[in-house]
DNA sequence: ATATATAGCTTGCAAAATGCAAGTCGATTT
DNA sequence: AAATCGACTTGCATTTTGCAAGCTATATAT
């Protein structure tokens, strides 16, 4: 299992990366937070092709720092439902900024110049938005 | 040497993270945007303690990304003196964001929390004033 | 009721990245 | 000329990542 959570420093931008500075969880949260994906499987099937046990590694992390939180599926009882908590949500602000620093540097899908075009337009207004519709699927 | 940037997706962050996804990037990032630091040596002195070998392969990478710059330093031919690129300098908005963020989710030093505040007050005249002082360290 | 498939992991093992200590090598400083 | 400084490089142990296969509890099809 990856490390437990040792700060190695007060700097926020440090303990950020202490919890989520790796190649993967915030692809999770991505997954979470732009494109409906709330279980396991839908965050296999990704492009970026995560494998399993790292998955399994990061969805443990993540809960444990408390940015997600595994529930019953409202569907059926073979799977679970992810979803955001406020902490989660909180990062709103960072994965749009990221957005628009990719933008600027790479060629990036249409899905994703969507929410840049709604970010350059009215970045409050995106946030909002997003942020509300996430606080609604919580338990 | 770290993997060569092979991207997993036209994600704009899946992209981002490629480049600076890890541990120690942003680390160096901000040492070069709010701390004033320009030296090897001075990376080196920081309270996270980044070993020798992934300090100098994260400087290889960064500067292969694009995002740092290696030139003479100005006072002596024993070292070098690193600055921030237009595309590293770009990076203030998400910097400040993940600043925020662990604000509100861990304790953090004084010294942050002054940026903390500037943020909370003007964010994007705090944005345009450091802009404006990264840009004059340039060659 | 029995077989097949789906969803969410777990395990074993190889490859890569990280971390630590020591060493090198070209300036500077003494 | 000797010692020091700054920027790495190297060797090696530990940790993390990545891949493939397997396992278990629903759920669906026959």
């Amino acid at each position: 299992m990856t490390k437990k959570n040792n700060k190695r420093s007060d700097c926020p931008i440090s303990c950020s990366l202490d919890i989520w500075g790796d190649k993967w969880s915030l692809l999770i949260i991505r997954n979470l937070m732009f494109k409906n994906m709330h279980t396991y499987g839908e965050f296999l099937k990704t492009p970026e092709k995560i494998a399993t046990n790292i998955l399994a590694d990061r969805l443990i992390s993540l809960e444990r720092a408390g940015l997600i939180s595994k529930e019953e599926h409202p569907e059926s009882r073979a799977k679970f439902f992810y979803t955001l908590t406020q902490k989660g949500i909180d990062l709103l602000p960072v994965m749009v900024e990221i957005t628009l620093w990719g933008n600027k540097y790479f060629e990036i899908s249409q899905e994703a110049k969507a929410i840049v075009r709604h970010a350059k337009h009215d970045k409050e207004g995106l946030i909002n938005s997003f942020s509300a519709q996430l606080k609604k699927l919580r338990a």
